[in-house]
This record gives C-alpha cells, structure tokens and sequence, in this order.
DNA sequence: ATCGAATATTTCGTAATCGAAGTTCGACTT
DNA sequence: AAGTCGAACTTCGATTACGAAATATTCGAT
C-alpha cells in the first residue's frame, strides 16, 4: 500500500527547498533548515501518540524533561516557562496539574520567598524514565540507515550549530 | 556580558545527553536527537519574534508554507491540518480568521462537493515570501559556522534520515 | 434504487494558552 | 530607615485549540 505514494521523500524535499529558494532564501540554508523540520515534524507526531499511552501531553513532558535535565539542581516557575517556550502564566496551571498527579513537588524558596523551587518526585523521574525508553524506540528507527560513523558526524555537525546559537541573538 | 556564562552549549548539550542515556537511551541516538531538538527549539523562539513583525503566528504560518509548497495544487482544510499537526477543527477557525484577511481563499470542490479547496491569494503569496526572507536572516546566522561542504554533508545526511520516514509507522 | 458506511467540514462545549494587571518580596538609593 | 524600582509568581479576561457530536455528500452493496 506505501508503494503507490506518488512522489518519494526526497523529492518531496527538494521540491520543498525549491520553493523556498524561490521565494528568496539561500539553497544551502533552507536544504538544510527544512531537513531538520522536517525530521522533527514528524519525530512531534510519534511523540504525542506514545505520550498519550503514559498520558502525557508534550507540554508536560517538556517539564518533565526540563527538570531531569536539571539534576539535582531545583528550577523555578519562571525558568521552566523559558525552557518550555511558553508563558509564565500557563506554567502555573500546568505545575498545577502535574502537582495534583504527584510528578512534581513545588516548595517555596527560604533564601528569596519571592521564588517557588519545583522538583521531580519518584514518580516524576520513574514516568520520565519511562517516555525516554518508550521514545528511543522511535528515535532508534529513524537512525537506522545511519551508520556509526555516520551518525557521529551528524551529531558533530549539529553540536557546531549549538555551539554557536548562544551568540547570535546577543 | 556573555562571557560570564557558566557553561557552553557544548558542556550543556552533552550533560543533557548524559542524562538521557542514564534514563535508558542509545547514546549515539540520543546525541542527534537531542542536538536536532536543541535547534529547532532555538529557531522557534526567532520565528515567533519575527512573525510577530508581519502580524503572523506559528500557526498561521504553517498554513501559508503549506500552501506555498503544494505549488498549484490547492489543499483540503484536512489536509492543512495533517499538514500543520492540528485537529480539523482547529483549521476551520484558523482559515476563517486568514480568509478574513484576505490571505487564502476556499472554493468548494466541484468534483466532490464535500470537499472545499483552499489556495493562496496575491497578499498571501507575498507574505510568505517576506517571511521567508526575513527567516533566512537567522537561519544563514545558524549556520553560519558550517563550511559549504559541511553544510552540503548535514544537508546529505538528514537527507538519508527523511528518506526512510515513511516506511517507519507503515 | 435505496439503505448503510465512510469521508469532509463545521458547530459546540471544555480545556489550555496568552498578555496584562495584581501581589508579594528583595535590592538599591538617599 | 523609608521609599522606589525591579523580579517572581499568580489571577483574570480573552483568544486559541481540542474532541465529540452534527451536517452534508459520496461510495458501495444488496
């Protein structure tokens, strides 16, 4: 059934980057922008579909992740709204929510009372623990026509983009 | 100022690595994973702040591409929400507010009439192209590190990822 | 030809998000 | 030591998104 798709993957993307060269951008920009969206759209739909077996929405697993990520360090309201991309008022409710399950425990600040401290509880880091096996299986099959070393020359290019992306806004 | 940061994205990149292999992932997966996410979490933050210039959501955005790509071809609301990783309903409500500023256009299907068929207008072509412009800015800032030929080998190498895609879920 | 199942879109009620104003606290100035 | 400014979190009103039911049309089977 998945062979009568019409046009390839690939030629899906170059007809894509053509498009947007057309419009005014730089070939070997948007090759490359459009890849990684393209790769990370799909990766979304998998996401919420196994996230929805552990019910989890994608905003509570970006808490979720954010304090893992964290380690033993406690992350406050205002930061997880940073690293969520999201607004520090919806945070509050979502904290609400993920409290009230047990994932999360605020507690407030005694140096500055001004701040709430959030961490993860057991069950926070066992349900993290759990997507992050659950998601690796996906994230497995999307890399399999990767070699090694390809793989790890993916990785190193990506990790020179990081490296610069701090510098650019400032 | 930004001298005085305590870690560099690389430091910070591979700490947060770490701390998915210690949950159960595959190290070499996990590595590009987590870098293709750290990316696209960045240039997210820019496109809202440069939409906001053009009176554009991300949303809004989406269905402007998606129309931009699919050249001549109009698509369904269903496909602009399969497209946009969004409910049906959410697209008619969006469409609304876009048909209302005059940026696409439904028609009905007249081969199938439970079908309406939504396509670009002048204006709409316009700002997609003037978003893509102004996107392209910090998109060729992002990559700005990486060498024609390295640029050409990531470009190869999501390329390879994209290909086997579809066949995953299949 | 008609009935039933499937598809496409919209409407409606509920939940999530946002931006702005409100509240509480700490820091700095005078 | 009082007052002002700024930071952090929450509350509130309005917008946006979702899921389920409703509507309309096409397709298939008897």
């Amino acid at each position: 059934m998945a062979a009568k798709r019409r046009r390839t993957a690939q030629q899906e993307h170059a007809a894509d980057v053509s498009t947007y060269v057309a419009a005014g951008g730089e070939e070997s920009v948007q090759r490359v922008i459009t890849a990684v969206y393209a790769v990370t759209k799909k990766l979304d739909q998998w996401y919420v579909r196994q996230f929805a077996d552990l019910d989890l929405t994608q905003g509570e697993w970006s808490v979720l992740a954010s304090l893992a990520r964290a380690g033993d360090t406690c992350l406050t309201p205002s930061q997880l709204a940073d690293l969520s991309n999201v607004a520090p008022s919806s945070m509050t409710h979502r904290l609400d929510k993920m409290a009230g399950r047990g994932l999360v425990q605020r507690r407030p600040d005694e140096s500055n009372r001004t701040r709430t401290l959030v961490s993860l509880t057991k069950d926070g880091w066992a349900l993290f623990s759990a997507a992050v096996r659950e998601s690796n299986v996906v994230e497995s099959d999307t890399l399999r026509d990767l070699s090694d070393d390809e793989r790890h020359e993916l990785a190193r290019l990506l990790e020179i983009v990081i490296a610069g992306l701090d510098d650019i806004d400032a």
